[in-house]
DNA sequence: TACATTTGTAAGCAATTACTTACTTACATT
DNA sequence: AATGTAAGTAAGTAATTGCTTACAAATGTA
């Protein structure tokens, strides 16, 4: 990878994840960037393969993330490390962040497919703890997920996400 | 408000909730609605002031919602119908809502005043409630309604949301 | 050094964009 | 019936869209 095609990647990110997919044009992109228009097509083939590219690169950074979460030995240290997982995404991955939910109400893009493996440790670590119905439980502990997500990435300025955490661990644990 | 104007207005709602403001061409918009494109401009002067039209036709439709969930005599009744309010969505009325949440994800529209009613209900049900912190925890309550209102709009397909419904009141009541 | 491949650019492409103009039709009021 | 106003359309507009082409510079490899 060269240094032009990190500088797209990362400019693209930042705009998409700000302002949405169609708000954006491969003209701002190449400016912001600093590059010539056509060196997008050229390694992106189009815009929606520069899309997969920076979600490609996102994805890659999580991994690691729900790999740890799946070795640890203890089932409700598991449970807990999900339900936070908001409140522990590094400043600097919250751009991926906000581009995933952000596309997640933009039918074109919709993939319900992409929080199944959070969703089955869930529910795997509930049934070692003897939960009666570890799935509805794995489904409502994914919503509060999502709500968490949508605090911290869209309110981390007007409310105390620190605060929210607390109060969060005061129910639960 | 003529045939058309409304014509104009629904069409409109069901495009944008579900592909996005930008994504969505006058010139589709004009189409499926069956009237010229001009007529769009002529009643709505601009592109967002079609928008703003829209959410003004959404937002008289949920006020009375808010209003009559402030008459319930019982605070705790009060928190519980706002936490449960994605449940209780309409079908009808799932365009709007889809609109709202999918405007929250890009900056141009992002409106973080827009939930502040239906948290000033919370607080202040919290504090007759005797809660220590009522503000805490009306933003974690708030974020749970985000996480649901999530998956009520996005998942009604694949996952069960009644059972969902029956699950959290297990946790509350 | 020679040559092939990759990386990069500038200028242009047809199609689409939001929006306007010039005009006609429908409707209400006197 | 006459007239003013609102509702509606068809055909434009300039600007922008995603993308291509033709060519140059840099980089590897023999």
């Amino acid at each position: 990878m060269t240094d032009k095609q990190v500088a797209i990647l990362q400019t693209a990110l930042e705009l998409f994840s700000n302002k949405g997919f169609y708000a954006v044009s491969t003209n701002l992109i190449a400016k912001e960037a600093g590059v010539s228009e056509g060196l997008i097509f050229r390694h992106f083939q189009n815009k929606v393969g520069l899309l997969n590219a920076v979600m490609q690169m996102g994805k890659e950074k999580v991994e690691p993330l729900l790999a740890s979460i799946i070795e640890l030995p203890d089932s409700a240290k598991r449970v807990q490390a999900i339900m936070e997982l908001p409140f522990h995404i590094g400043e600097q991955d919250y751009p991926f962040w906000r581009l995933i939910y952000s596309l997640k109400w933009q039918n074109d893009f919709y993939d319900d497919e992409m929080s199944k493996p959070t969703k089955d440790i869930l529910v795997k670590a509930l049934t070692e703890l003897k939960y009666a119905d570890a799935d509805a439980e794995a489904d409502l502990i994914m919503s509060y997920v999502d709500g968490f997500a949508t605090t911290v990435l869209l309110k981390r300025d007007s409310i105390n996400t620190a605060k929210l955490l607390e109060t969060l661990r005061k129910k639960y644990i």
